[in-house]
DNA sequence: TTTTTCTGTGAAGTAGAGTTCACAGAAGAC
DNA sequence: GTCTTCTGTGAACTCTACTTCACAGAAAAA
């Protein structure tokens, strides 16, 4: 696992640098900046997972740098710090797309943990994002495909006609449809005799399936 | 209808016969076991829809066989009992996955009235994997959805071009063909300002999906 | 004001999922 | 052996989900 790499970006020369060791030390690759202008010519050839920026800044600011990652950069976290801290600020700056907010002066604790926090919220919309689970949602969106699932793991091994009747659906070959379809994403397999049975990523599935059922309902 | 398939698990001989002879007479197909070990060995080829286990028993106990049913059969309902009632034991119990508790001495009805109950309960899911859940899962089935609604999760409120930008999609009217489904399925909103967010809906859905990747990458 | 960006609609086309049908070897029943 | 049921394949078709395009009023910026 390689470390993220993180901008600070603050003219405040000492805040900067403590934002930074405090990084440093925690294991990310922190890197300061006293302007945002500085920062954007440096992003080209250097993507940060985060970037922690102070609002008032002279320049074109926190808010501006802001407006401008977001646009070209959509999955770079944004932590802000202000100074002067009001509501309004909060929520102008949560508005203009920063993704949290810190009202100075804050603990060494307070910062990392934003950081991480929203490390984290970024590696999970990335697996989001990569896919992978299209195709087991894609076995879980038919209705037959569940049916069979499910009456796999009651039955534990059914042959290919005992399944087809005790679904009650007449065209076999309809079923065999179905159950090609698990069989290739290797959520149901067949022993030597035929018979079929869950794979474990079929067991999975049904777990799944029975955990969504109790959250979907209420 | 063919009967319920139940287990009764409890050392004390007097008190399980009495519980498998109660069940039996309403119906139900009752199966007794002296420890929790002997029940285990069965399981395989015999899979109850319920089980009645007592808390304290010798050797893995109710708690260690509870364990490892919900782990490997999530869809069997449990019921616990046991000698010495404590508020923490039953929490204890129902944290552990127990779906009813039930304090020694009970009466007769008390154990019926549960068992059906959870039996209805666990019919109920099951009807829900089979129908209903289709449009669910066809929402999540697709991965541009399921970007807005992880989107929506972390922002809590955005307008549709900045959803469109975060999402890195060039044409915004594909965005809004999938963000038109999720409202027609009531998982996202908007507010007069046109702001979108999620539907108490589409938090759980967001909830689904954090179990689900959580599941899926083993 | 004009101009651009935002937010959307509806139609047309495309791709893929799902269904149905015709057929056929394998396995059991007789 | 014959006959029936089981277990499947592949092609043709249908239907739906998805995409793309053309256009347009509303809101914001200039």
């Amino acid at each position: 696992m390689t470390a993220e790499t993180i901008m600070v970006i603050d003219d405040d020369q000492d805040l900067r640098e403590s934002i930074v060791e405090i990084l440093d030390h925690d294991g990310f690759k922190a890197i300061g900046f006293e302007t945002a202008e500085l920062a954007l010519r440096e992003i080209k050839s250097l993507v940060p997972e985060l970037v922690v920026v102070d609002n008032m800044m002279p320049g074109m600011g926190g808010m501006g740098l802001m407006a401008l990652l977001k646009r070209n950069h959509p999955d770079i976290k944004i932590i802000m710090i202000t100074a002067f801290s009001t509501v309004d600020n909060a929520v102008a700056a949560m508005k203009g797309g920063a993704d949290d907010y810190l009202a100075k002066p804050f603990k060494r604790e307070e910062l990392l943990m934003a950081v991480k926090c929203n490390l984290e919220t970024l590696k999970f919309e990335q697996k989001m994002i990569e896919a992978g689970m299209d195709d087991a949602f894609a076995c879980l969106a038919n209705q037959i495909r569940r049916q069979i699932l499910v009456t796999l793991a009651g039955k534990k091994e059914m042959r290919f006609m005992d399944i087809t009747r005790h679904l009650g659906i007449s065209d076999h070959t309809k079923v065999n449809f179905h159950l090609k379809n698990l069989k290739n994403n290797n959520l149901v397999s067949q022993d030597r005799v035929k018979a079929y049975h869950l794979t474990r990523q079929g067991e999975k599935m049904v777990d799944c399936l029975h955990l969504l059922s109790k959250r979907i309902v209420q």
